[in-house]
Formats: structure tokens, sequence, C-alpha cells
DNA sequence: CTGAAAGCGCTTACAG
DNA sequence: CTGAAAGCGCTTACAG
């Protein structure tokens, strides 16, 4: 079968050079931009190079300089909302460098995250990005690795790796001292699984930040539940009549909210005239879409990200460290919580 | 300074010879299982590259074979709830193989599509996935490319490339039918922006399966606007006033069907009483939440993703193939499209 | 200023 | 069954 047009091989240093009429040598020194090149061959080389679409084989550059400037990022579930942010922040610090990013998904498969290991082992990145799905620490890859690792969102359990995250506890606090700046005084905490140590973190933030204030949580506790809008209507309905002076609702996710909100339209109670309701997640298809919009605590992934880059980069480059960095949230203000007069 | 414990340097195929006392070659031999060793030797080998924790580099490997086993994943958006799937679908077809995903985000910016690009072909991607966001049409990549390329989701407008994306007009059929099958006859069609191929393609769809059972939708035309819940909240509301016999609807998308029932529930219509409902993306989130839950068209995405990794790969063996394939929609049947008794 | 040679880590004929 | 040699595509001292 004749080459009818199919993809053309791609052309060589060596294809360049002899178009150009030198040695490898002598064209590689040219296309890298050396001094010891006369203008003369180096346009001759340039335009050789131009017209065979020459694109260097990073493959052969890598094997000489040891290094690939190439980086995998492990999540452990794609699909999860919140290893996405992380990935683009990461992408993003990366792409604007030279470095090209291997993406693979465990799917929460520790034995498929061994194998995802292995073969970006083998492929050489110069380091690795291990995004989980929620904030409970996990389990290290394994041994000594060859290269530096960096735990994002979901820290490492060993004290020695290196861990970026956010600041579930503050979080806490920050959304509290929102509701308590809108005048509220009487404020539930609706969140979601237990079992989370998210939950557990901002709900021990928001419980401490009242304290502070001599106040606690309506109920005298945090109210765990799913994750779900269901769970925050019949939480919402509950609560209202246990405690019809319940004025303020901090809720563990934007999905809640969305349900604490129909609870409390539904029993005519008006946000944010007579409740202020503050959701978490900030997830903008939700909270802009409610009724009304949702004042929603953002957890700044794509920064959880970019940091955790920027770490792996600086360990790359032979600064070591340790520890978990805890980056701070921030509160996106929308309507059901404008300040009462 | 001392390595002390510092990233060990990788194990190289010479230090796993050295050891086991053979050439590289018997080495090299041992490791991939040539038949020409012996059983005592080759035992040696593998002893070494177990204690040396020895992961063969693929870069040399890939050097000599010409070939790499890595794939670029292009995307123009990764915040777009449909680029994620169909990421997804691509990545388990590969992962399940021996290839390696590179990510790279263009953030819909040509020139950076461009730079990645470039990147991806000095790195001797096997070829190319090429994500978007929507179905219109897009652009191709550029001239001749040294390796194969297939379209995902949004195809090229070059008939020569290889695309995989849904069949939209199909998709708008299924949403009909069913609705017929739920003894519906007055059904209207809400959905977003009309400059969408997609909202067009399902318009058509619909229109054309109304026509072929002698009804027209409801108004004469279907009613464009945002995908949001916000329109559908305002389209029901509407329609009701004009169309009081309106006895289905189908949604552009689960937001706006969301809003859809919304507006149907606060003017005292049951669904799926009086009115059925069906959705289209089957976000979980939003469907499995709506009161009731909500009927929604799939575009099975993990499926376009994995097809494209297919088409993809065969073209990598050298079946050259061209055109648009477009794969089927199917529907997720819950609450609020209950058969009318 | 230019080029021959060595080498990154591996594999594959080819001798022995 | 084992090993010396060549080579994938490139870069970097080192001569000339």
């Amino acid at each position: 079968m004749a080459d009818d047009g199919g993809p053309a091989r791609a052309a060589t240093l060596t294809d360049v050079a002899r178009m150009a009429g030198v040695s490898t040598a002598t064209a590689s020194k040219a296309i890298n931009g050396r001094a010891q090149v006369r203008a003369e061959t180096r346009a001759r080389v340039l335009e050789a190079a131009e017209r065979l679409s020459f694109a260097p084989n990073a493959l052969a550059r890598s094997l000489l300089e040891g290094r690939t400037g190439t980086v995998g990022l492990l999540t452990s579930d794609l699909e999860g909302r919140f290893s996405i942010p992380v990935l683009m922040g990461a992408e993003d610090a990366f792409g604007a460098g030279q470095v090209s990013v291997f993406l693979c998904d465990a799917r929460g498969d520790a034995i498929r995250e061994q194998h995802h290991l292995r073969a970006l082992l083998s492929r050489r990145v110069d380091g690795l990005i291990v995004v989980g799905s929620r904030t409970d620490p996990r389990p290290p890859l394994g041994g000594s690795l060859p290269v530096p690792v960096v735990y994002a969102y979901a820290p490492s359990l060993h004290p020695d790796d290196m861990s970026v995250t956010t600041d579930s506890v503050d979080a806490g606090r920050l959304a509290i001292e929102h509701l308590l700046s809108c005048g509220r005084r009487r404020i539930a905490h609706v969140t979601g699984d237990i079992e989370h140590r998210a939950a557990q973190d901002r709900a021990a933030g928001a419980r401490e930040t009242l304290a502070s204030h001599g106040l606690e949580l309506v109920g005298g506790r945090a109210f765990f539940g799913s994750w779900s809008e269901g769970w925050g209507r019949a939480a919402a309905r509950t609560l209202l009549e246990r405690f019809d002076d319940v004025d303020g609702f901090f809720c563990g996710s934007d999905q809640i909210a969305r349900g604490v909100l129909d609870g409390l339209r539904e029993a005519g109670r008006d946000v944010p005239g007579d409740i202020s309701v503050i959701g978490f997640d900030n997830w903008e298809v939700l909270a802009a879409n409610a009724r009304p919009q949702l004042t929603s605590v953002d957890m700044n992934l794509e920064q959880v990200g970019r940091v955790a880059a920027q770490r792996l980069f600086a360990a790359i480059d032979g600064e070591r460290a340790s520890g978990v960095e805890e980056l701070p949230c921030r509160i996106v203000t929308r309507e059901s919580t404008l300040p009462v007069a």
C-alpha cells in the first residue's frame, strides 16, 4: 500500500541536518539557540526545521537530562466534584510552565492506584500529586518513592509526607462569623455524613466560634445526615417545629442548603428577612439558581491544586518539606444572607 | 549534604545486570520473558530487579519502538460538565490497556490549544483525542498531523477527520416517544440557548417525531431560552397560562426541568399525575433530588469517550477512518413520567 | 564556527 | 544459553 496521505513519520534532527547540509551537532546548537553558530548557518537550519515541521523528540532529550518535565496526577475519583477543581488548579500551574500532566483515575481502588503508580514511575515522571475526594487523611502511596509526592485535598496519614488541603475548622468559623455579622444568634447547623472528617471539622469550628461568643448551636449540637436536598428539607421542617426562634442556618453543602431553602419557603419563612442561610462548596449551578441566591463557603479548590503544584515544583528542585498545609476558605455572599437592617 | 533519605535515583537495567552478574542483554531478556535464558539465570536477574525496585525506563523503550504508549487528551474546558464524563470514558478505555494519558486543558483558547499540541507532539504521543464541551462542530486542530486524531463530543468541521459524538436529533425523538407512551399529546419543549447546535437538533428531532404522529409542539414551536432553572420556572408559568391543556414537558436540560417542576408544583399541577416532565443530561445530583424525581435523557458520554478511544486505537494500528459517528442516547426513567393509567 | 564521538537506558539481531 | 555491538534521537564536551 502506497503512502496515501496517512500521518507522516515525524521529522528527526538528522532529517533537518541533512536538509540544511550540516551535522546533527550543529543543527542541535542552531535550534537550541547556542551561541557558537554562524548566523547564516542557523538560518538555514531553522528554515529546514520549519519546512519539516520539526518537533524535537522530548523522549530523547529527557533520557539525557534525567528529567522529563512530566508530572503524574493520581486521582481517586474523577467523578467527584472536588477532585476536578483541584486538578484544574494543578493543570493550570503546570501548564503555565513547561510540564505535561499524566492523568490517572484510580476509581477508589488501591490496586488500580498501584498499577498506575508503576506506570508513572516507568515513564519517569518528575513528581506526583495525589488528589483525594474527601479531606479524610489517606494512607500514603507506599515506601520510599524515587520522586517527590504531594497529597492534595486528602492529606497523607504519614507526617513526613507533604500535603495541601483546606482548613475545614476555620471554614466553620468563617460561616458562623458571617451569620453573626448578619445579626443572627439562634444558628442551626445542618450537615452531611458524620463519617466525613470535613463534616466533623466544620461543626467543630462552628461550635468553638459560637462558644467564644457565649452562644451554642440550636438544639445544642450539629445535625448530621446526608449531603442531599431531601435531608435539608426534612431538617428545616423539623428544626422549625422544635425551635421556632431559629434565625440562621449553616449548611454543610449547597445541596443541603437548597433543601433548607425549600423547606423554609414552604413553611412561610422569609430568607433573608427572617432567617439567614449559608451553604458550602459554592457550587455555582446550585447556589446561583437558588431562591434566594445562596451565600456559600468556597473552598478555593483551584488554589489547593495550584499550591500543591508549587510545592511539588519546589520539591523537584530539591526543597524537601513535610506536613499538612491548610489553606483558608472564603465566603461568597449572595442574597440568602443580606444583613438584617 | 549527605543523602539522608531523599528520593533515591531510580535503578537502571545496568544496575540490575551488575547485581545479577550478567550482561544487560541477558538481563533484558530475562526481565522481558524471552525464551533463551536459563531458568537459574532468570531467577537471579528477577531477584535483583525486585531488590532494586527496578522499573524499566519507558522513555528508552519508546525511543526504540517508535511508540510511546501515550495519548493526549485535549479538552476545551475541564469545568464543563460534559467534558468530564467523556474524559472518564476515554481514560477508562485506555487505562485498561497499557496506555497513559496526557491531560491538557486549553480553556477555550486556540493559542493555548496549539501550544499544548506542540508539547504533545514533542512527547511523541501515539494519538490525540480532542474533547469539546458542545456538540457544535469545531475547526480541526490543523494541517496534517503525524499522529491520528479523534474528535469527541464536538465533531470536527473537516469531513476527513474522525469524530464521535451523540445523536441529538434522535435524542429528541426518544424523549417525545417516551412522553407519547405516557399518554401525553399536548407536549411543550422548553430548552436552552438557540445558538447551541444541541438545542436545535433536539428540537428538530422532537418536531419531526410529533409530526410523524400528526401532532405538533404546544405553541407551535420550541421555546428557546437559557440553560437555567429560572428560565424553566418562567417558561412553565407562561405556558400554563397560555395553554391550559399542556400535559407534557420536554426540557433541554435537567436544570431547566428543575425549574419547570418547581413552576408546575407552585401552580398546583401534579407531576406525574396531570403532567409528565422529562429532563436532559441525567445529571444525578439534580435529577435524583427533584420533586418528583426526574426522568431524564442520558447522553452516554462515557460511552462517547470509550468509543473515541477505541477508534483512536484502531487508527494507531493503521485503520484509517473518517466521518462523524453519532452514538444513541438513552432514557433513565424516574418518577416524573410515570405512565398515565 | 563546525563536526566526530560518546552516552542517556534500553532492545534486538548476531556471534560465540 | 550468554554477551558484544549497534542503534533509537538527541546533547554536550572536546578537537579541529
